[in-house]
DNA sequence: GCTATATTGTAAGTATACTGTCAATTTGGA
DNA sequence: TCCAAATTGACAGTATACTTACAATATAGC
């Protein structure tokens, strides 16, 4: 026998894992802005800025794939990060095509001020769940993005983009 | 004793909630868009349809709390929608301010055939969790987001927007 | 050494997602 | 009733996040 259709109701919407994963996005984006208003900084920014300062030198293909963005959206990223004189874009001696990337003074400066903010709107976005549930979430989340790596359209690669990254400059 | 600041690694990017929820929106968009690939239709397209088509004559600023998307996004939205002719528009006899949003039958059309594959693509956005854990993953998302709302620029508002709506059009 | 292929940065185009502001309209209070 | 305040849809501006395309350059295979 064949079942009728079930009727549509909003439950298509806000049971759906896509939406609560849109919305706590939002949320999440909203808390850090909060936090770190003073200093005028998104959180792709900050990851960028933390990439950079972890890896001097390193170009804008290898940056987008240990964090994995889209190469197009960071070029964006950086031109913003660089206007406001947190970054610096040299071209390199080896190969032409390619612009290294470093933190200028003031770069590093913001860096360490920001970073207690960010650490205070991480801890805030988990706040309202028990703490052993904020630790179920982490580890679910961490294991679910890292075996869904491939079903993105940006996988992440950071061995694969940091194995060539040598003292060279 | 002062203790010196822990060097800054990558951890303080991967290990970040913030980062992860990032991480996951961005691989639910890609498998709802792959799944979904055929109807050309957008996550937040998918649920504008279904809210209109479970609140038929709902306007734009109750939609967007309803879903909880920002009012000024919801306009473009709703512009793609009525261009691909998937909606309509209708001035309210009651408030001259008001337009009044429908499914069109093409609309209705679309969403009900769309509607298994988006189902497709929840299933697999979590498919590589055990049952177990897909379902701990889903309560505690479920109640950060509820716990969270007020923290959005944009918390959900269902019943508020909805208590109004009667059969009035 | 020369050529097919790949890589790099960049640009244009689309779609969220937010910040403001604004005019038209409605509503509530004095 | 009349005026201040709120609401609604629209617009401009910024910032992700992706697509495709392109020119300059580099690399690999022959």
């Amino acid at each position: 026998m064949l079942s009728k259709p079930a009727p549509v109701t909003m439950d298509a919407v806000y049971t759906a894992p896509g939406y609560l994963f849109r919305r706590m996005q939002q949320i999440a984006v909203s808390i850090f802005v909060e936090e770190c208003k003073a200093f005028d900084l998104t959180p792709v920014q900050y990851a960028a800025l933390v990439t950079i300062h972890t890896h001097p030198g390193i170009d804008a293909t290898r940056l987008s794939a240990v964090i994995a963005f889209d190469r197009s959206t960071l070029g964006n990223v950086i031109e913003r990060l660089e206007s406001k004189a947190l970054i610096e874009r040299k071209p390199s001696r080896d190969d032409k095509r390619v612009k290294l990337l470093h933190l200028t003074k003031s770069g590093a400066a913001v860096l360490s001020d920001i970073m207690p903010l960010v650490e205070r709107a991480q801890v805030r976005m988990l706040q309202p769940l028990k703490p052993a549930d904020r630790k179920a979430l982490l580890r679910l989340l961490t294991q679910l993005v890292d075996l869904n790596n491939e079903a993105s359209r940006v996988p992440l690669r950071a061995e694969d983009a940091l194995e060539h990254l040598g003292k060279a400059g």
